[in-house]
DNA sequence: AAACATAGTTCCAAATAGTGGAACAGGATC
DNA sequence: GATCCTGTTCCACTATTTGGAACTATGTTT
């Protein structure tokens, strides 16, 4: 998902002036890392395994520089060169992640109360993140455990087309929800997304309003969540939980009737988060 | 585990006198991606969130340098600054493992022969390739369901005191055994871990003959496993397969029974691995 | 078998990007 | 209000990255 969404996110300053005109007005500046990095990004999300020529087509960069970027990030380990030539995410990403995973304060605290959730609802239960204009997920609880797990953790959803991403977007302030959405992408992954600006913000106002987001099949076909926001004191929106269910099993009134679990889930992790965050 | 394994690879040498001598010995060079990338793993490693000076004090670099790499790292995203000042693994990390986990050929042609060898034993399976000195698990298939699996993927453990870990060793060259054996830091994480070179070479040609390796909690007290190695054509171990159970369950006879299955589906994952390899 | 592509690696002068000392700006604490 | 401790910005110096070109290795065509 979210081919497109990651492209350059982070800042954007128009440095305008006159000379170096075009490159500095997609993505702020970070130096070498920041071109080794897109480059770990472009092996990672190529459906096939690159080669050396295949990422310097993608690339154009001197050969010589791009030899020696490759270089030293297969000596990081952050990239791993197959005997055959072709390059693939290196296995120390994961081992990073895995600390990530472990390390987020958010997530941990929020543990507990989304297994409860589960039990409750019987439905599959969702934590995730705001990165950019993505969701990430950290945790799923699955109702039924034969789905494997980790095959969501760390995804990336859109925020305009999740149940997680619009209760992101209701805790934010307007001046940047309205930049977000700017500059957002709009695809249609299903004949329900939502696709323009205007629609979205009518949307989040509602959400405002009442609490929770609803997610129906706006971004799967056929599945349909509850959400709600967790914010922290001083550090705004941190995380939100959902409870996720096939459109069958997820109609109308079971969906409202689950918005209160998940409201009191958040509230409660809410509190939680308000202690853990206190020392220090 | 391994906490200590990662530390300085990249960074850390006495610049003071004149030859640039013992430096370009323990680690190659990758430059400013190398210094990055020593704070991320500093920032992921650490078990207590780290502050600005925290940094600059296990770091030892200047402040300003230190100020603009990390401004960096944020900006990229590999790591998050809270509005309180400390650093934390960044969201990124944890979808660039996704996708690398997802990406992994030798993993995704293991996973129904893993959920098979899962299914026959009854018992806790996982897939892990090798890093450097450490297994790191790529998969888990829990006996039951109710303990999290991500909880291990992405985790480090040494290759000494591990199946798959000494499984691994078995298929190398003697050469980088050897080598390898030679630079390892042994720790007794139980009474029966493995401590010294001489013993683990006798164990490693004794896998060699049998083909698979037992760890009889010689990881984490009360918990056994037999592993068997994987290897690809042209490309060495590509990983290795375990199914693993507490010691009262897993008996001397038990183990033993356990290793013709995992000998099989071994081989069975090498057989498909040949024919999902052979294309481009 | 020689000539020709194609893929990957190494080299080095030139310029850019990172370095690190020092000065600056908040916030606590005394 | 002075002092400490934290984090941020600035800028001359220099080390690192750059990118063109030459080189090697492998496989393909004439």
């Amino acid at each position: 998902m979210t081919k497109r969404t990651m492209l350059h996110d982070a800042t954007e300053e128009t440095r305008d002036q006159s000379q170096p005109a075009d490159r500095a007005l997609l993505s702020a500046d970070t130096g070498t890392l920041g071109k080794a990095i897109a480059l770990v990004e472009l092996v990672c999300c190529a459906d096939q395994p690159l080669r050396f020529s295949d990422i310097l087509r993608l690339t154009d960069q001197p050969r010589g520089s791009l030899h020696r970027q490759l270089k030293h990030l297969v000596l990081e380990g952050l990239l791993d060169l197959s005997p055959d030539g072709t390059y693939a995410a290196g296995l120390r990403l994961l081992n990073f992640a895995s600390r990530a995973w472990a390390q987020n304060s958010a997530r941990k605290v929020a543990e507990p109360h989304l297994r409860r959730l589960q039990d409750l609802t019987g439905e599959t239960v969702h934590f995730g993140a705001l990165r950019g204009a993505d969701i990430i997920y950290l945790d799923k609880l699955e109702s039924r455990q034969t789905v494997r797990m980790h095959s969501q953790v760390g995804n990336a959803s859109p925020v305009y087309c999740t149940g997680i991403g619009k209760a992101a977007l209701s805790t934010l302030e307007d001046a940047r929800v309205q930049q977000m959405v700017r500059t957002l992408q709009f695809f249609p992954f299903t004949p329900k997304t939502i696709l323009d600006p205007e629609t979205l913000l009518a949307e989040i106002r509602a959400i405002r309003t009442q609490g929770f987001a609803y997610d129906r099949e706006e971004h799967q076909p056929g599945i349909c969540c509850v959400a709600a926001p967790i914010c922290a004191v001083s550090r705004g929106f941190v995380g939100g939980v959902s409870v996720t269910a096939p459109a069958f099993r997820a109609q109308e009134a079971q969906l409202r009737d689950w918005a209160r679990p998940v409201l009191s889930a958040a509230a409660r992790i809410e509190a939680d988060l308000a202690v853990a965050l206190a020392p220090r």
